[in-house]
DNA sequence: TACAGTTGGGACAACGTTGTCTACACCACA
DNA sequence: TGTGGTGTAGACAACGTTGTCCCAACTGTA
């Protein structure tokens, strides 16, 4: 039998450098975070022995003992392959950075479950804070989390029995300023294509669309509701329905962008011109064909107020759940000059998207 | 002065359980970690006082102690808001998810001592692997953190002066190819918008439109590269002089789509007709108002099979460094029907994007 | 009743680090 | 020469967990 003098992989740790350098472990723990209080010459040799040995400090050992932060934040978001959520992944690396912080970017889950299990496993790994995408209905699981003392911020929906706090958009002023320019413009026949009503966003911006009509003193057709259209290709195939249709509507408003871009698609195909707004701005939405009209945010700023908000939580700032609402901004194209809409007062952030 | 019995806001341990449940400190470890011999009886009493404290095991004490994984990958990675990027992000999180691992991504920044700085902070956190995705140019710094036991993949560049495996495409048959059609369209006076050459993959691309070149036996006009177009913005300034330009190129070769984009704004403004191939397939580009040929690969894939190569590398598999090419699809719209062309061999991926 | 074998639970040390306390050497000053 | 202060370094315990070892209590059998 072959005794190893040292396994082969294992790292250095302080007291390897220690025994190399001929001084005591706490002298290197000293010398690795930089006390004034030791030798130079000492320093030197210490400094020496870990770069020839390659030491590199256990983050997590300092951690426990010290009782540190791990200056780790986690973020709960779906797909990044979409622009939306990878947008708001960017503006949260972004913030995290500019605190020193490294993020730990989890799948949020198909449901409540998948959720609180991604949460919890962000907690035993000690998360200094969540920041949370929600695709499931009910949170109240999450509580719990946050009662043992990790601060918690959703992002794009309302938590739902839990309290905390929450940046959302202005989903109900949105819809219902697209959908007033399309009433203007002499269009009583809009043909409204929204994902399921499950997301409680998509029941605010619907409930714009009814109140654009009700402003107008116009009564609001529900059967021009097409719901559960999740995908770009599903909306595809409902348009070429609706357009097949005796009486086909003359505008259309779809409740995100992946509706509106298959949507659009079908619409093109047949050269049709009927206008859409879409909820949701798109990357090259202005390059397209036609004009498009779009409900725009800043997207980005979603992400950072959110980000910044939990950050005031992790310094241990005590304060009132709040919600803060981001306004939409209508982006007229082809029609009049983009025009700004009243909506509830926020402070307006200022970084830019690109 | 007031003793504070306990911490107010200190999560328990499993000293508080033990103590709770009237056992001892190792048969909660026991129950918690679904050791089987436990006394059913005693595990529920420990189960119970487990959640009446809300106890959470700290993870990091326990990989300290028993030397196992951190079960964590780190991704760095540049702007998440490019939709290249944020695919590569969305694979390597699917990956990582598969493999019960949980992601950090991190930013590469500008130059190599940002990327080593990130490098060695993800390392003191232990990761058990690290994918690159590289802006800088030498690598060399982290070989060193490599030999100290973590595995690393590149994704989109090589390592240049490390030993390092690598995700990579096909830059220089793909530039090729669209050059290629370009040329045998008719088209021999082609303005060529790339990024700065420091970029090896700028580099590979202007190689593959030279090569066209040479294959049909005609001489190249360096003097049509336009170099360091870095942004939209940059590229649709750059388009403004060389249309305005007495001999202006009767064709348009993109190095990615970045510039692309920002050149077929200019040239649609203009009203103007001029073919334009553009390297990196880009959202929605089938949507165009003019059909637009592009270069596009399978991005996902890239990330997918990075992620891969580096869980084999965490499983302990040892082989050579290995660089995989994936192989580009020169995508023709407008023109003929779609058409790939020959590269080098490489296990094709089977993922899709989106 | 005595003994071996099996089962379940606790005591203790250790993972790699830092906080606390103490010890020693040196200097200045009385 | 004694005293006190300062500057530097080591000993020891502790963070929250798990691995190892051992012991007590059962079981079945001769």
């Amino acid at each position: 039998m072959v005794t190893d003098s040292h396994s082969p992989s294992r790292r250095p740790t302080m007291t390897d450098v220690a025994q190399r350098a001929g001084v005591s472990l706490k002298t290197v723990s000293r010398v690795v975070n930089g006390v004034q209080t030791v030798d130079p010459e000492m320093a030197g040799r210490v400094q020496e022995a870990a770069d020839e040995l390659g030491y590199r400090p256990n983050f997590a050992a300092a951690v426990l003992r010290s009782g540190a932060r791990t200056a780790t934040i986690g973020l709960l978001i779906k797909d990044l392959r979409n622009e939306f959520y990878a947008t708001i992944a960017a503006a949260v690396a972004d913030v995290a950075r500019a605190n020193g912080f490294q993020l730990i970017t989890s799948y949020s889950g198909e449901n409540a479950d998948d959720e609180l299990e991604a949460v919890q496993d962000l907690c035993r790994r000690r998360v200094d804070g969540l920041l949370i995408v929600p695709t499931s209905g009910d949170h109240a699981g999450l509580q719990k989390e946050r009662d043992l003392g990790t601060p918690m911020v959703f992002l794009d929906r309302r938590p739902e029995g839990l309290d905390a706090d929450a940046v959302v958009l202005d989903n109900f002023a949105g819809a219902r300023a697209g959908t007033g320019m399309l009433l203007d413009e002499g269009h009583t026949r809009i043909g409204i294509l929204i994902d399921t009503l499950r997301m409680p966003t998509m029941g605010e911006r619907l409930n714009g669309v009814r109140q654009a009509y009700t402003d107008r003193g116009l009564s609001f057709d529900e059967s021009l509701v097409v719901h559960n259209v999740a995908t770009p290709d599903k909306a595809a195939k409902r348009m070429e329905t609706i357009l097949a249709a005796e009486q086909a509507p003359t505008a259309f408003f779809c409740g995100n962008n992946r509706s509106g871009v298959g949507a659009l698609r079908t619409l093109w195909a047949h050269g049709r011109t009927e206008p859409l707004v879409c909820f949701d701005d798109f990357h090259l939405s202005d390059l397209m064909p036609r004009p498009v009209t779009v409900i725009g945010y800043d997207n980005y700023a979603l992400g950072a107020l959110g980000a910044e908000l939990l950050f005031r939580r992790i310094r241990g700032e005590d304060f009132e759940s709040q919600t803060v609402v981001l306004p939409t901004r209508l982006i007229r194209r082809g029609t009049t000059t983009d025009a700004p809409h009243p909506t509830s007062p926020v402070n307006q952030p200022t970084e830019g998207i690109q």
